[in-house]
RNA sequence: GGCCCCGUCGUCUAGCGGUUAGGACACAGGCCUUUCAAGCCUGCGACGCGGGUUCGAGUCCCGUCGGGGUCACCA
């Protein structure tokens, strides 16, 4: 492979240019879910690449969408990082030079620097209303062409533009992109890659409701930080144009761009939450070390340090990382995301404990002060001797089987459901389906609190949602998350799983119950969607 | 579908023109042990395919196939 030759030589003749420049990486997740694993793996790695060069890391919260801002998010990111002990240089909560590091308190930035923009001639306003574009849309897709805005826009008198804009006329902005041949930019680990021309569009910098979208948020961001290397995703490769087009738009150097490999399911697909658990918080409830999600997560595309006889050593540790890992190194494959590999390092990781920490691990894990409170609460009605408690307790404590002991080594799809998972009279596929709409439901809770999540699963036991009864529905969602048919409040126990374990467990329980086929699925989508309809339009009063 | 990226055991990877293609997970068998883990040993198992270049290609080039990503007023 050509990988060391890029990283080495591409990089030479600009070295005179860089080594003025200090090495800065950054992340800029967006709030707007459960922080993910992917997150972590790109905040490994660019931890790992600026303090191996005496650079700094930043993290900046790229909260631009105020329609997927997810309350409370932010605050999970943070410790989702830090439990990992991925700590940020610069950062919303600890401030820096170049702060604010919250997109959205950096409006004022982006307004100053859409007008310069402008200025320079590298975009415009754009009128076309919401319905033109989708008359446009449909058009193109009658004549099977690629649907991609018209550039109706591009060529407006700047003068008139200024004053529509200074009546108040709804506009976007758009980036003007080159209208013929290609734009290289060149990778870290793959030298030049070029993006033609044909599948460019002009892109909307700043929206409607006058934030910037993504492209033009992180590119004035990454240069008013000082970005030296953007360190990101495979996804991000085809807007990569756009991202240089925008730089020299505003006059200013590239930085060194890096795309990593995509973290994969099994099926090879991008890893999602559907297929593994991807939130960080769900590995730290399940007991990971943040030394073995971290190691793993070094595995995914290097093969670790090398030891003498040629072999590389696969368990290692923060400090070996930063001794020897080369992001020029990393290969490019995209790796399976393999639970089973990830517990083995873990349990490597676990067994080099020393006992002492070992017990502390423990006891931080299982016998946390506020938690065995509140667990012993629920337990106290329902003991006779405290040789029961962990009879009525174990499933806040340690894993849940959905599986039947018989079935519980076969693979995934041989598997036997526990009684109560799948109500008589109900099939795998409705309970999947039905645990499918609790998945949604619950994936947007937020806080994760009794009320609420009885609230949300009282709605969801209706004939326009799951239509299944409240005790049908209850009882499953009592196996999947205990693993048992009787257990204190579902949703008191709900709460104090808490909601990674608890997301964590719906999960696994819909993966043994096993996913349907495509068609059946869209099928349902319809049916789903049709149902709602109906409700709707009966009158029906919903919130 | 257009464009782009990628392609070594089922999985994670080493390899950087000359290797019996190495290690790890998983799996199978064995040793150890009262048992189970752990540990140790052994086994199974890969360069997608076809052309070139070369004395010699997993390594370089081209094609092909396969997988993935992306085509938003989401990031």
């Amino acid at each position: 492979m050509r990988r060391g030759l890029h990283g080495v030589e591409s990089s030479r003749p600009r070295r005179q240019s860089m080594s003025e420049r200090p090495v800065r990486t950054r992340i800029a997740p967006s709030p707007t879910g459960d922080p993910h694993v992917g997150t972590a793996y790109m905040g490994l790695v660019n931890m790992v690449h600026a303090r191996q060069h005496g650079g700094s890391f930043v993290l900046r919260i790229d909260d631009t969408d105020r329609t997927r801002y997810r309350h409370g998010s932010e605050e999970q990111i943070f410790e989702a990082l830090r439990w990992l002990g991925l700590e940020w240089d610069e950062g919303p909560d600890k401030g820096g030079a170049k702060g604010p590091y919250r997109q959205s308190e950096r409006t004022a930035i982006y307004r100053e620097h859409t007008e310069l923009l402008l200025e320079r001639g590298g975009a415009y306003r754009c009128f076309c209303t919401p319905e033109r574009l989708a008359k446009l849309r449909a058009e193109q897709q009658a004549r099977k062409e690629r649907t991609r805005y018209d550039n109706h826009c591009r060529e407006l008198d700047p003068e008139e533009s200024a004053r529509r804009a200074a009546a108040g006329e709804p506009h976007v902005v758009r980036l003007k992109m080159p209208l013929e041949g290609s734009v290289v930019v060149e990778d870290l680990l793959r030298g030049p890659i070029e993006l033609k021309q044909d599948n460019f569009q002009d892109q909307v910098l700043v929206k409607q409701d006058g934030f910037p979208t993504y492209h033009m948020a992180s590119v004035i961001d990454d240069h008013l930080f000082e970005i030296s290397h953007i360190i990101r995703a495979e996804e991000w490769i085809s807007s990569a144009a756009t991202h240089k087009v925008l730089f020299e738009a505003f006059g200013w150097e590239m930085p060194v761009l890096c795309h990593m490999p995509l973290l994969r399911n099994h099926d090879k697909s991008k890893i999602s939450k559907r297929k593994n658990p991807t939130s960080i918080l769900y590995y730290r409830e399940a007991g990971f070390l943040p030394a073995g999600l971290l190691n793993f997560l070094a595995l995914m595309g290097w093969g670790g340090p090398k030891n003498p006889d040629g072999s590389c050593e696969e368990i290692f540790g923060l400090d070996a990382m930063l001794e020897h890992f080369r992001l020029e190194e990393v290969s490019l494959g995209g790796p399976v995301f393999d639970l089973e590999k990830l517990r083995y390092v873990n349990g490597r990781h676990l067994r080099a404990l020393p006992s002492d920490a070992y017990v502390e691990a423990v006891r931080g894990y299982l016998f946390a002060e506020d938690k065995l409170r509140r667990v012993c609460a629920l337990a106290q009605p329902r003991t006779e001797t405290l040789g029961e408690f962990l009879d009525v307790t174990s499933f806040f404590f340690g894993r849940v089987e959905h599986a039947t002991p018989e079935t519980r080594k076969r693979p995934l799809p041989e598997r036997e459901p526990v009684a109560g998972l799948v109500p008589k009279g109900r099939s795998k596929e409705e309970t999947w389906f039905a645990l499918r709409i609790v998945q949604e439901a619950l994936d947007r809770l937020d806080p994760w609190h009794h009320e609420a999540l009885e609230e949300t699963c009282r709605a969801l036991a209706s004939e326009e949602e799951t239509g299944w009864k409240a005790r049908e529905l209850f009882m499953t969602l009592r196996v999947v998350m205990t693993g048992r048919t009787e257990s204190p409040g579902l949703f008191e126990t709900m709460e104090l799983i808490g909601k990674p374990r608890g997301m964590g467990r719906l999960g696994d329980a819909m993966r043994l119950l096993g996913e349907p086929g495509k068609k059946k699925l869209k099928k349902w989508e319809k049916a789903r969607e049709a149902r709602r309809r109906s409700a709707a339009g009966g009158g029906a009063v919903r919130a």
